[in-house]
DNA sequence: ATAAATGCAAACCATTTGCAGCGAA
DNA sequence: TTCGCTGCAAATGGTTTGCATTTAT
């Protein structure tokens, strides 16, 4: 895997703890819970280096013996993770599963993907987010998000088929 | 629906007649067959007006009557659509469904939808294209394709929600 | 003739939902 | 004490697959 796409982003107890109380804001803002299966959905979620998949999400928890969080749990939960901006879904393009990654505290990016190998990168260009504010205003649309995902084959993959 | 989004391709039979030739190109380069229903599905994307769900697509063969297109006929058949440039995958970003929209001699867009009514507007800029090759060949990617959906409020529903 | 295409129904499988009991506030 | 939360199992629903039959070449 290339730098570029390792995040390292180790989830610091403060970090943690952040999230956790914007987590419990949402919640109590709808009238919701906090509680221990949801405690350790959050932490999962924060440790996980890349994208998962729920289920994938499901059977860290469960080997880390947290007790068993219930798939279906998993899945009640991430809408409200999301609403936390605590995760966020990301490569939309591949496959049918809902894929998610880490967003608390980390600065926004896309992604670069190679259709070969899967490999990921994450880019930001502030010339692009310009531009795409500048296309929506032009037809008068008030932009609140974008999926952008760039499809390629990265240098180690174009080495191996060649020219081809 | 915004003008911007009506492209009106009525399907002429010329074009479509150019689309089932290079169908049956690649057909033939794979030793597959060209039928009766395999044409109609082609005739099927091509006059159809926006971006469809396969079902739709079937629905839509069945009331016509060309024959009962069975869906999983159809599902079958969108893959060599794809690849033959007939048609493409569209709108990732919402829903689960699979969404296509033709593709045969229409210039290259990308999508800017309203995440209130679903109103899709098509656009195209030169810069916003240019801009990705850059960013790919930074990372020494070779770019093969993209999805890139700009989501928004269009100027209907800004107005009717308000500055909320 | 030979192998692919079709329709039908069954199979898949990620995600959702119903429900009885547990737990947060 | 009140409701939301959880686990389990069953249901959903888009998509895929197996198979006997039809059809293109």
């Amino acid at each position: 895997m290339s730098a570029a796409s390792r995040s390292h982003h180790h989830a610091s107890e403060e970090r943690v703890a952040r999230a956790l109380e914007r987590f419990r804001e949402v919640l109590y803002a709808r009238d919701l819970r906090m509680t221990a299966v949801r405690e350790a959905i959050v932490r999962a979620v924060l440790e996980y280096d890349g994208h998962f998949h729920v289920q994938e999400l499901a059977r860290v928890l469960q080997e880390h013996g947290v007790r068993d969080a219930a798939l279906a749990t998993v899945y009640r939960a991430m809408p409200l993770l999301v609403e936390a901006g605590i995760a966020q879904p990301a490569l939309m393009s591949s496959g049918d599963e809902q894929r998610y990654e880490a967003a608390f505290e980390r600065p926004h990016h896309d992604h670069l993907v190679c259709t070969k190998c899967g490999d990921v990168i994450e880019f930001h260009y502030e010339a692009l987010e310009a531009l795409q504010r500048d296309i929506a205003q032009q037809y008068g649309y008030e932009l609140t998000g974008h999926v952008h995902e760039l499809l390629g084959r990265c240098p180690k993959c174009r080495k191996k088929s060649g020219g081809k």
